[in-house]
DNA sequence: CCTACCGATCGGTAGG
DNA sequence: CCTACCGATCGGTAGG
């Protein structure tokens, strides 16, 4: 078929020498995890799948733990940006405080390897995320949040880091088990039905499981 | 020091020729798991700690994720007999339903390793446990605490299928976030500060973030 | 439960 | 970004 001579290398294959390897190995590293799991992730294999040699990474990534952090990284952007989409839709407090923790789920739902990477033991440094601007981080967005419902009297008195660390738990934990498959025995496997979940556990959340008089 | 004469192997060292070999490879493994992360795991290495030959594990587990499986089984257990205990010195339906959330927090805390076999991506198939008997499984004992509780009149109507999920995501979410170091950038890393938190965020899902009129 | 062996993959580096 | 090479580890099996 094609000779092997040694020249006119002129783009036959995506050789990336021009092209983004950098994000071209970061998407591999992703499908790999999605594919054969954490344990088939190597930098060698990885970069088979960006088509070059297993020694082209290292011009990009000091070792597996970098390559990760950067797909970390990436992911805890698209997870904020996720949040942020979804709570401009709303027009009260409360209700950007539940599509807060909604996108929180749907994103895990949606990018569960980024998931796994963001949230797994993988890194042995805390994973530096740039100086996140200010309220640009992603639990930032919840401790604002939780504060505008206050001031707005529909959130019970409290420090805001506090009650958000138990709405993170809750979408945390929820967003977990479905990325791990522990809720397919009770038969939630889609997109849709982890939303309408995710809905009514925020929802129950924010009245409490206690019966009321007003119930 | 010792002679290299292949007989009179009376017990120089621990070969478990007749010890029980299997035990002391779930216990290298969750040790290996505990020391040197996920990715050092190995069949090989396991059976080293165990000090026997990396051919001796195969007599007791097919392969790695069948030892795994063992790990977690044993996991399942302990946490369930935890959540019993704890539940035991409760008298009232509510504190018994607290109790079981904190217990599971608190396993996770004390049992990292267990924990995340347990919970990890590492199955392919669903991980029977025996046919558990009737109520002894976690979930089981998380739905009868919540249907002692409304039939006690303390917690509201609802399917105790859909409830439960609820209070299993919330305590699942700060578990994990807890055993993967993620609130460690909040000053929370030992037991009894992740004791006080899980009854916090159990007290904090029972009445409710809303603010109330008899708040 | 051990010895001895297989093929395969891996992280990493030298040198271009 | 590639070729060529290093030492090391791995899962698994044969045969005892």
């Amino acid at each position: 078929m094609a000779s092997r001579s040694p020249r006119k290398k002129t783009a036959e294959k995506p050789s990336y020498h021009h092209g983004d390897l950098r994000q071209a190995l970061l998407d591999a590293s992703l499908a790999l995890i999605a594919e054969e799991g954490f344990g088939a992730l190597s930098l060698r294999e990885v970069a088979r799948r960006a088509g070059v040699t297993h020694a082209a990474p290292y011009r990009h990534f000091a070792d597996k733990e970098a390559l990760l952090a950067a797909v970390a990284e990436q992911g805890f952007r698209a997870m904020t940006a996720r949040m942020k989409a979804r709570m401009a839709r709303e027009e009260t407090p409360e209700g950007r405080l539940s599509a807060c923790g909604v996108a929180y789920v749907l994103f895990a739902m949606e990018h569960p390897s980024h998931f796994r990477v963001m949230f797994g033991p993988h890194f042995t440094r805390p994973l530096e995320l740039g100086a996140s601007e200010g309220d640009a981080d992603a639990f930032g967005l919840l401790v604002g949040s939780i504060s505008d419902c206050q001031r707005a009297g529909v959130v019970r008195e409290g420090q805001p880091q506090v009650l958000a660390l138990t709405c993170w738990s809750l979408v945390h934990g929820l967003a977990a088990l479905l990325v791990d498959g522990k809720l397919e025995a009770s038969g939630i496997s889609t997109v849709p039905q982890a939303e309408a979940l995710a809905e009514a556990q925020t929802r129950l959340l924010l009245r409490g499981l206690v019966r009321t008089t007003g119930d």
